[in-house]
DNA sequence: CTCCCTGTTCGGTATTGATGAACGGCGTTC
DNA sequence: GAACGCCGTTCATCAATACCGAACAGGGAG
């Protein structure tokens, strides 16, 4: 492992999570190295576009090179290409917000978007990172997780968000298990108060899940019994057509049972 | 300059701007260093989640962290925060997609944008880079820039995207002229055939230009000589408001004519 | 079955990045 | 207003460490 690589991205890290603007020797104590390392390590990052310095304070933040990238990163991405007009037809079809996501360590990012159509002021979610175990995309796509990961993801931390965010592994385990029968996954209020969300797994062709994607929206409108089960079946309808678009084979998901 | 972390990097750039994936061997021969120094790279990229290696091919992508890292940017950005409400305010005024956009390098950046009202499918461009002679964005900003620095712009490459790009110097030249005179700046299908632009300049508490904000639409709304006058006003006015919120002078802008 | 290409591992070498100490500018405090 | 303390920055020393050439293992194509 290149450890000056680590340590960049390190840096970038704290920089993304801590305020606005860190300085030289706050960013060394918090990571641990001398402070002159950091300061090559943030010049280097700095013509890269990486970070900028504020020429006032002297204190540096992330940069717009990282958005280049980012988006790079969602343009070639199969699953997200392939899932737009998908989200689209599903957010038309339900009147509500629809979301794309895979799992990256412990968290679910959000790789697309669709508006609820005609709505009014909506925030844009793309590139929202939720831990995994508060929302509806989430649960699906661990439900369908080979044995091993699953079991990490549920022995590791489980972070609450709201008062209705589970943390209990077992309760969590046995929501999973209902999710693999049933074929799709719901969170009530576990992500953000009001709001709730259902979702399916999406398989590529060898198989294995690579994401999911799912409704978002207020819980009166989304889990209430006569909308929930037609909301849930048009989900996880187009989450099967997405999976076949990706070359998924017609039996994904069963062989994950277990 | 820490050279593992300029490759790395180095790395990234190429696998976002080449095809979706890319092995080994071809990344090692474009960027000219040896086969293991690029595959101890993209190991350390790998664990940190900037790169995905396919199960299948072996070959490396871009990955899910740098999608993080880019949100954070966009997050932390103070222009684009205060932008938001100006840009919705300022696209139901006007009925048009707005962009607020900041210069990298040779590019424009979009940091938000802003859907026209009521609209019908609408792509997001934000994240996009665009060649900043190509965009009314671009000019706005250059417009306003220290001297030196828009010498530099005009001296370099100038790409065109469309037949109507404009890639001659002096042309340029000329109409950064206007743009100072006038305020705002315009594109013609520059960018996009069919869509044109209206953008102004954004300054900070120090004067300098930051960033811009503007519209874009089909040049029939945009730019017929009923809608650009008003539009021109329009975003000029919250492009000022916009300097406001972020501390600047009342007269910034006028100190960079020359 | 064979060849060639790929991604990968290994270990030695010296390049290169890490470090402590010192400088200069700035805001704060007294 | 002056002295202090903090910050970002620079420098030269040292050895850790990242680089590389050569060799290995696994597929796919012919």
């Amino acid at each position: 492992m290149v450890q000056a690589v680590h340590r960049a991205i390190h840096v970038l890290r704290e920089l993304a999570t801590a305020a606005p603007r860190l300085g030289v020797t706050e960013l060394a104590d918090r990571i641990g190295v001398a402070k002159p390392t950091v300061h090559a390590l943030l010049r280097t990052l700095e013509a890269e576009g990486m970070v900028v310095q504020d020429r006032e304070t002297g204190r540096y933040q992330l940069g717009p090179g990282l958005v280049v990238l980012g988006n790079a990163y969602l343009d070639s991405h199969e699953l997200r290409t392939r899932a737009v007009t998908w989200a689209d037809l599903l957010a038309n079809q339900t009147g509500a917000a629809v979301w794309v996501g895979v799992l990256t360590d412990r968290r679910i990012l959000v790789v697309h978007h669709a508006f609820r159509p005609g709505g009014s002021v909506q925030v844009l979610e793309t590139g929202a990172s939720l831990p995994w175990n508060t929302c509806a995309l989430g649960k699906a796509i661990a439900a369908f997780l080979p044995t091993e990961r699953r079991k990490e993801l549920l022995a590791g931390e489980l972070l609450r968000v709201t008062g209705a965010s589970i943390d209990d592994p077992e309760r969590l385990a046995t929501q999973l298990e209902n999710v693999r029968e049933i074929g799709y996954a719901l969170d009530d209020q576990e992500l953000t108060l009001g709001d709730g969300g259902i979702a399916a797994p999406v398989f590529d062709r060898t198989g294995d899940v690579v994401g999911g994607i799912g409704l978002v929206g207020p819980v009166e409108r989304l889990l209430v019994d006569s909308a929930r089960q037609e909301c849930a079946i048009a989900v996880r309808e187009v989450a099967r057509s997405l999976s076949r678009d990706l070359g998924a084979p017609r039996n994904a998901g069963l062989r994950a049972s277990g």
